[in-house]
DNA sequence: GTCTATAGCGCGATAGAC
DNA sequence: GTCTATCGCGCTATAGAC
């Protein structure tokens, strides 16, 4: 499919390199334990330990534990959401459409082990840090795969194409990645021609 | 389309019927709590406050929250499992793998109000006691929704065909039942053709 | 601006009397 | 079957050293 948006120039790195040293090493620290062991599995101790630190002091720089959640995914959150929003600025129509659609599978798969290392980290999700900014998200890429004025068809496609996608994407860990973007699309294609079909038959 | 199972009968009564009145009452004022402040926002302490009795006194019918929690959520459980084993057992085919779609969606229809619950409380999602059980129901579903021989197409497909449905019905909370059971029917016959011509592709 | 020391508080959980 | 008492732990908060 022809790639309507400018390549994403902003992102990961940005957001993280304007911290402190200091602040940085507790996201590493941080992400690595959360990684390893859970997030509710992980206390403040147990990160400030391996910084050689006190609790206090990594207190210093997150204001909570949720706090730190929340600047550990937010690069990733403000690549999805600024991707979102060059989409969205797109002429409506069937071709902003299928951007939208395979931007979102780019971004899952680029995003492959961190995405299934969230939906895993289940106690990560579940923090209104992550939960609430998801769900901002889903809503807008369920707008743009099922454009229409918010009627029930349009909405129950939305929920339908973008989960459709997820769950395809997620089931398969470790399948080739061009091999699952070729599927994914063809995937994708045939949820785009069944929701015209309905609203065809719905008027 | 043909019911070819019978009716459920066992289900959400009996758990809770072979308790005590204490226990059982326990239940009704945890499941009203956590359905008003969330898992993580109701402590034993709220819930022993509104039955007029100590912790230690809830403690006394469940040996912790989480297993609480396992009670509360058993009986629609149980009866997914308990649905997923009589499909299982119907012979391979077209027939089953309709049978087992439109099953699911009735019992999702059937349990909208919780599943849409349980969906936004993701703190309770996230227990080990709802999550492990619920990973087990999703394989299952996913391997009745696309057989195949545990192969990256029909994995891929599972996922999108079990995710599609779900995300299809809980994005309607409110959409009239009837009318979400047809056009949810169309979906999933839609799913259905796709992964068939997918087969056909791959060989 | 960066950290240590220390304390408070609520939580889930347990032991044992009645 | 229900209670009192208590424990240990985790996040949060503040005062103040450097």
């Amino acid at each position: 499919m022809a790639r309507v948006l400018r390549p994403y120039r902003r992102g990961v790195a940005v957001a993280q390199v304007e911290r402190s040293g200091s602040a940085q090493r507790v996201l590493d620290v941080a992400l690595a334990l959360f990684t390893e062991h859970g997030f509710d599995g992980t206390s403040l101790q147990q990160i400030a330990d391996r910084l050689g630190v006190t609790k206090a002091a990594v207190y210093y720089h997150f204001r909570s534990k949720d706090d730190l959640l929340a600047a550990l995914v937010d690069p990733a959150f403000a690549e999805l959401e600024d991707l979102l929003s060059r989409t969205e600025a797109l002429p409506r129509g069937a071709a902003r459409q299928k951007c939208a659609l395979s931007e979102f599978v780019d971004y899952l798969l680029r995003h492959r082990e961190a995405a299934a290392w969230m939906s895993r980290d289940a106690a990560a999700l579940t923090r209104p840090a992550v939960w609430e900014r998801a769900q901002g998200t889903q809503r807008r890429l369920e707008a743009l795969a099922a454009p229409g004025e918010d009627d029930p068809l349009s909405r129950l496609w939305g929920g339908a194409i973008t989960q459709a996608l997820a769950g395809a994407v997620l089931a398969q860990p470790h399948a080739d990645e061009d091999w699952l973007r070729t599927e994914v699309a063809e995937l994708s294609a045939h949820l785009l021609s069944g929701y015209r079909a309905a609203r065809r038959r719905q008027g």
